[in-house]
DNA sequence: GCGTGTGAAATGCTTCACAGCG
DNA sequence: CGCTGTGAAGCATTTCACACGC
């Protein structure tokens, strides 16, 4: 009946994988495709879709249509899920690239700036505010989820600002623990963390070289 | 002796907190002092410490300059680790940006991307280069990690060069799952999974709104 | 006291392995 | 047969709870 966290993500995947048409057209497929492309065991995926109560058959494995729709049936808000971003650095301006170009059922409805240069430009078709609009927005649309994208410094208070104006959930793209109430959702994409991480994972693989300078 | 993945993200976090200076220069820090300001529990801090070997004391707590030098010794390669940067779209420079301002270990010592307008400009304090220049700059320099920011339809391509001219690891911030020989390490950042995970949790945490348009 | 260090319990997640079915 | 569905086993990770030391 509930997904854990490591499930939802790997239906993201799966559903990505099936919608992309890595299998060309074909309806139906079996977990050991689903596994080989993704590198996560035909069993971890039978399990998975067994959490979300979708049934294959032995005989045809899993209809790919009807997947796609289970797992949107469980990921998805019915009608699409706005967002808002705040934050039109580098970083944002990727995120709203990202978006305008793959995603269909997320899309950010209105992005924030300090910088007065970006207000009202339009980005990949988004317009771009200053950030005292933000509250007569959020009331105005009903957006309850926002990314934050702005430097380290300001993203506590970004943070308290979106909460205080309604919004549910946010995903930080800044390296700071956000403090928010317990029923707002926070999910941080830490890349500094990826990076020192692949750094010690890297260096774990290869015992080789410590050698000493004498 | 051997940290997991998720102790080694913990030990990211706990040396960010410690160099920031969050304790502002107090000489020790106690494991529920880290716990209040990462929102990880005091346990845990103490038992990723100890698989690591860093022993506090019981009235002093630990010592803040020690622990960031345990961890530096446990997650660093000394001297430093330098990355190649791949794709200088949004995305890239971001990351561009982001690297030149806060990290002191980590560094980008050279960026490639195939538009020829950015070849031989300098971004963020890094020269950028034509792709030919691949293997002749990892050569010279020996550098072993790489980041890839292209877009989707080139990761993999892009990834087959890295690893044919000698890359250990790589951090993907392509939605696409890379095949690469197992002994090279990817961390995959991806930021559309993050999305979609934000917006089925923060729905699952509200399940008032289920009414039926009649 | 307080807080660390740490076995032991608890929880969560993944894999095994096999019954059952077309 | 080959594949799904799934208890049960096996690991991994986290938390509990308490001995020990300042």
């Amino acid at each position: 009946m509930d997904a854990s966290e490591k499930t939802i993500e790997r239906l993201c995947l799966y559903r990505r994988l099936l919608v992309k048409g890595a299998f060309s057209g074909a309806k139906n497929v079996f977990s050991h495709d689903i596994s080989k492309e993704l590198g996560i065991s035909a069993a971890q995926v039978r399990r998975d879709l067994m959490t979300i109560g979708f049934a294959g058959s032995s005989k045809t494995g899993y209809d790919v249509d009807g997947l796609v729709a289970k797992i949107g049936a469980v990921l998805d808000t019915p009608g699409g899920e706005p967002f808002v971003l705040f934050g039109v650095g580098d970083l944002g301006r990727a995120i709203l690239h990202f978006f305008s170009a793959h995603q269909p059922k997320l899309r950010i409805t209105a992005a924030f700036d300090i910088d007065p240069e970006k207000a009202n430009r339009v980005l990949h078709g988004c317009r771009c505010h200053l950030p005292e609009a933000l509250e007569e927005t959020l009331r105005a649309t009903g957006v309850r989820l926002a990314i934050v994208a702005v430097p380290a410094e300001a993203a506590q208070a970004v943070a308290d600002r979106l909460v205080a104006a309604g919004i549910r959930g946010i995903v930080n793209f800044t390296p700071v623990v956000l403090r928010v109430p317990p029923e707002i959702m926070v999910e941080t994409v830490d890349i500094a963390v990826a990076m020192e991480k692949i750094v010690c994972m890297t260096r774990l693989r290869e015992p080789i070289q410590e050698e000493v300078a004498s």
